[in-house]
DNA sequence: CTGAAAGCGCTAACAC
DNA sequence: GTGTTAGCGCTTTCAG
C-alpha cells in the first residue's frame, strides 16, 4: 500500500540504488535518467521513510531539545531560536519538558539517545554532576543554551551574566542608591546565585556598600513572588529604595505591589529588570532592563550544534554573547 | 561499539527474540532468565534503538505537532498541554513552527507522514481547502488542536466561541454600553471573523444595537497593535466607552493606550479580554476576560489522539470544552 | 553512470 | 518458554 523505493525502481526500469541516488541529490545520475525517476516518484507520489533512511544511514536529522518549560516564555524564546535554525539546517526537532527535575533530565537524555537524535541541545539551571556524567557518555555533540557548566566540558552559549548583573547594579548606585535589593529566583539556578549574585556583590563592594543579607530575597521566579518580595521588603524597618529584579515578572511584581500600596516607580523606588522579554514594554512604567538575547543565544546554539554534527571544526566552544541595558522608565 | 539486540543475545545465551521479549514485558518469559537478560543489559548498558524498532514494528512512539509560534504565550500553553499527556502516554513530540504560512503547513505535513509519526496535532488559524486536502491523505490520524475545520471533518478541541463571544459583549450591554469596538487580530483567522464577530453580532443585535462597523477593527494580534488601534477608535467623533478585545495582548494595549492619554479603566472606558493568560493579571486593572482553557485544549487534544493511534471507538470526535468568564477589575 | 547485494537493529510470525 | 527466520525501506560499498 505505501509505496517504496522498491516501487519506483520497478517502475522507472532502474535499481534502488539509482532512485537513491536521485532522491538524495547525488550528481551522478544521467540528466534524462534522473527525469524518468522523478516522473515516477511524483506519479505514485513516493515519499522518502526517513526511518528507514535514518536505520541505514546511521543519522536521523533530528535533534533533541531538552527544556524546562516551554510554556515559559523565557524558555519559548530560546526555542524559537533553536528551532529556527535547526529548520535552516534541515533538522527536525523533539521536543520535552524536563521541569528542571534531575531525574526526567536524565531520563530524557537517554531516551533522545535512543531515538538516535543527532545532537542534543540542553536548558538546565543546574547542570549538576550527575548530568554531565550522563552527558559525557553521550553518543552524540551535545550544547547547553542559556545554561552553565561551571567545568566548561559542555560547550554551551550564554551571556556574561555576572558582567551583566554587576553593570544593572551599578546603574542604580550611580543614582544614588544604597539600599539596594536583589530580588531573585531560587538559588538552586546557578545562574542566580554564582553570577547575578556575585555581579551584585561585586558592584556593591566597589561603591563600598556592605551588602545586607536582609536585602537579597531568592524565592520563586514569578509575578505573584515578585509582590510578596516586595511586601516583605517593604517592612524592614530601613526598606530599600532601589530593586535589582532578577527576571521581567519579578520586576513587574515588585511595581505592582509598590504601586498598589501607593508608592510611584521610579520617583519612590526604582527597579531594573534583567531579560527584557516582550512583557517589558507592557507595563508602565516601562521596564529598564538588562536585554537577555534569547533568541539569538538559542539560535547560536543550534549552530553550533550543526557544526558539530557536521564534524566541522570549532574555534570557541563556550561562546559568549555581548549584552546591553535598555534604557526605559522604571529605571530614572 | 554500540551495542545491539544481538550483543546481549549472545551474552546472555538466548535468542534476539527473548531479549525483544524481556525489553518489551511481554509475559512469556521466565522469571530467571528475565533475570538474566536483566542483568546483561545493565551490564553492557545496552539502549534499544527507537529507530530500528519503528523500522521493524511501523510505529515510532512519536507524534508531530504543527504550531503557528511556539514563543506566543498562546500557544506555549497548548503545547504544553500536548506535551504532558504525550509524555504520559510515553510518546514524543517533534515540533515545527508553521508561521501560519500555509505553504509550511502542507510542507511540514508532508515531512511528518515522512518521519512515519503516529500522529498529527495541529494548530492553525485557519484550516485552508488545500490543507484539509492533504490531511485527508494521511496516513495517521490528526486532531486539531484550538483550531476550526469548519467542514467538520478533521477530530478538533476547542470552546464556543461564537457563544463565549456572546456572553463578554452581553457583559459590556447590560452595563450600559451602546457603542462597543471590537478589537480583534486579524480576520484571515477563522475564529475571529467567523465566530468572535458572529458573537459580537448576535448580543448587539439581541439588545436592538446596530453594528458600527467604524468600531470593529481587525488588524493586528498584539500590544502595539492594541494601542494603535485604541487611539484610531478614540479620534472617532462617537467614541467607544467599551471594548471587546480579541486577546490579552490586544486588552492590555487597549488599557495602555486610554490610560497613556489619560483615561481611567474602567471608569471611563470598560475592557473585557478574550484568553485569560497570565497576563491578564500582571496589568492594572487586572483583565475581565473569557477564560480560554488553552493547557486542557492542548491535553485533551492529545488525548484524543492517543485513542485513535490506538484504534479506540471514539464517542465524539469533535469536542467542545466549557468556558467561562473571570470577573477581574477591566469592567465594572 | 548504474546495478547487485549486504546490511542497519529490531519485531513478529511461526515453529518447537 | 524460547529460538529461527524473514523482513521493515533505505544507504552504501563494490563492481563494472
Amino acid at each position: 500500500m505505501t509505496v517504496t523505493i522498491y516501487d519506483v525502481a520497478r517502475e522507472a526500469n532502474v535499481s534502488m540504488a539509482t532512485v537513491s541516488r536521485v532522491v538524495n541529490g547525488n550528481p551522478n545520475v544521467k540528466p534524462s535518467t534522473r527525469k524518468k525517476v522523478l516522473d515516477v516518484i511524483e506519479r505514485l507520489e513516493y515519499r522518502p521513510n526517513a526511518v528507514a533512511r535514518g536505520l541505514a544511514s546511521k543519522k536521523t536529522t533530528t535533534v533533541g531539545v531538552i527544556i524546562p518549560d516551554i510554556s515559559n516564555i523565557f524558555y519559548a524564546e530560546l526555542a524559537r531560536g533553536i528551532e529556527d535554525i535547526a529548520t535552516m539546517y534541515r533538522y527536525n526537532i523533539i521536543l520535552s519538558n524536563s521541569d528542571q527535575r534531575e531525574d526526567k533530565e536524565l531520563q530524557l537524555l537517554d531516551n533522545m539517545y535512543g531515538k538516535q537524535v543527532d545532537g542534543i541541545i540542553l536548558m538546565s539551571d543546574q547542570v549538576t554532576g550527575d548530568l554531565l556524567k550522563k552527558m559525557g557518555h553521550s553518543p552524540v555533540p551535545i550544547v547547553l543554551a542559556g545554561s552553565i557548566d561551571e567545568t566548561n566540558i559542555i560547550p554551551s552559549i550564554n551571556i556574561d551574566y555576572l558582567q551583566a548583573a554587576y553593570e544593572a547594579v551599578k546603574r542604580l548606585i550611580v543614582n544614588g542608591h544604597t539600599r539596594i535589593a536583589f530580588v531573585s529566583g531560587p538559588f538552586t539556578a546557578t545562574i542566580n546565585q554564582n553570577y547575578k549574585y556575585a555581579g551584585y556583590k561585586k558592584a556593591l563592594a566597589e561603591a563600598g556598600i556592605a551588602v545586607d543579607e536582609n536585602l537579597v530575597v531568592a524565592a520563586e521566579d514569578s509575578y505573584d513572588s515578585g509582590i510578596e518580595d516586595w511586601s516583605e521588603l517593604n517592612k524592614l524597618e530601613n526598606a530599600p529604595t532601589a530593586f535589582f529584579a532578577g527576571s521581567d515578572e519579578l520586576a513587574i511584581g515588585i511595581i505592582h505591589g509598590a504601586q498598589d500600596a501607593g508608592k510611584k516607580v521610579p520617583e519612590d523606588i526604582e527597579v531594573i529588570s534583567f531579560e527584557n522579554s516582550k512583557l517589558a514594554r507592557m507595563v508602565r512604567p516601562q521596564l529598564t532592563s538588562v536585554v537577555l538575547p534569547l533568541y539569538d543565544i538559542g539560535a547560536v546554539s543550534m549552530r553550533l550544534l550543526t557544526k558539530f554534527m557536521n564534524k566541522e571544526t570549532v574555534e570557541k566552544e563556550i561562546v559568549i554573547l555581548p549584552h546591553r541595558i535598555e534604557e526605559r522608565d522604571s529605571v530614572k
